[in-house]
DNA sequence: TTTTGCAGAGACGACGATATTTTTAGCTGG
DNA sequence: CCAGCTAAAAATATCGTCGTCTCTGCAAAA
């Protein structure tokens, strides 16, 4: 048998890679999505493209128009500040029914992926240190999440996330991990570890909610100097 | 300037009709959807099928398997209570944020959608009670957790009440609107917009997710009927 | 039980039809 | 006579269908 149906198709594939692009920047906000060009960067045909463009449709990373094709979603500050809240208090929902709910094997996650984050050692350049250390935070993050046990809530967890990759991935690139920053970010993440594990639910949820925001004035800049409001 | 470009391409008129037909059971979980049927059924090729097809399975009321198709998501027991709690904790949030949040305009709104589900009188049949109370229950609803103001948050909501039309669809088949049931309903209503004027979160907040959770006990009976587990 | 062949379904690319955008020519008012 | 506006026409892109190739699933035979 099979483990998983390893091939995937051409819809899925363009799918992923111009996800990638657009959260890349590769397409910027707003941009038009000519099929001629996609399909000479895809090396596919408009049939598959318009699947892939359809489901990312779904996840509002571009918008559709009717007899006009496709453009990349807008961004904003307003969809920036919405998004980061939204995502915050949602985080702040889950950690307490993780709280709640999550049994000894949960505990054992987190601190074991809080281990892997906070021992970061043997990198070789400072974008190698970024990819894994975000890496490792994304997994973090997860596993905390993990303890609420429902997956529908993880679902709309994992769409919130998708559609922030877009600001996240300009404030991943002003991010500098200097050992300073990095040791800051590791007692952020060590005090979160102590108030879950003794259960605090609302200095938990407070904590949670104040460290998901903290990238928003820094991306904020950024979208400023590039003039999107 | 055209008014607005009310003219939808097939692929949007093919996902709205196959989503309808989805969550009204005409297509069964689990059910195959041969592209040759969908194709005379719903008058297109397999084109703008294909892309119907791919936005529902970001909406996860359809599974795409590679080179073998699309099937109807399955339903389970696990599923209609996970997505059912997901929805009471999110409407919980939701709601607080509201009480939190909202502003007069939003208590007025509020109000007077309370007022028109109280009031519903004007009815033919039976079936035109059931319609009628069942969208000014959402309206009720949507009012309430408009004050959030949080478009994500909203979409969110959206989402997940997209998936469990499927489920709540047997419930509204199995309801019927006696007076009696109407005005435990209207009761409970009541008291919500009670604890809401009165800022009460914690109340409101467990009044809210009992409410949501009503139907599950229903549902699972009539799932267990058709031995679905 | 394993293998092989066949029928049917899906995936993909190409073409023709339809809609939109841009260009250009003509017209009107100042 | 020129600037600005309108309308027609050309160019460009999207939308939808069809044909072909490939893959899957089933059944019959070894």
């Amino acid at each position: 048998m099979e483990p998983s149906h390893a091939r995937p198709n051409l819809a899925i594939s363009a799918y992923q890679a111009l996800k990638r692009d657009i959260i890349r920047g590769h397409f910027g906000a707003d941009e038009k999505l000519v099929m001629s060009r996609l399909k000479e960067r895809y090396g596919t045909s408009t049939g598959p493209l318009r699947e892939a463009l359809s489901q990312l449709v779904a996840d509002r990373l571009v918008v559709a128009i009717s007899q006009r094709g496709y453009r990349v979603a807008p961004m904003s500050l307003a969809e920036l500040n919405d998004i980061y809240d939204a995502r915050a208090q949602l985080e702040g929902l889950i950690l307490r029914l993780a709280i709640e709910r999550g049994d000894d094997a949960w505990e054992a996650s987190v601190l074991a992926s809080a281990h892997r984050l906070a021992k970061i050692t043997e990198v070789n350049t400072p974008d190698d240190l970024l990819d894994s250390w975000d890496q490792r935070h994304q997994a973090f993050h997860t596993a905390i999440a993990s303890g609420c046990n429902s997956p529908h809530l993880l679902q709309v967890r994992d769409g919130l996330f998708h559609q922030v990759e877009r600001y996240r991935h300009l404030w991943l690139q002003e991010t500098v991990m200097s050992p300073a920053a990095l040791d800051t970010k590791r007692q952020e993440h060590a005090a979160l570890v102590d108030v879950i594990f003794e259960r605090d639910v609302e200095r938990a949820g407070q904590l949670m909610r104040d460290h998901l925001m903290t990238p928003v004035p820094i991306i904020t800049r950024v979208l400023k100097a590039r003039h999107i409001r």
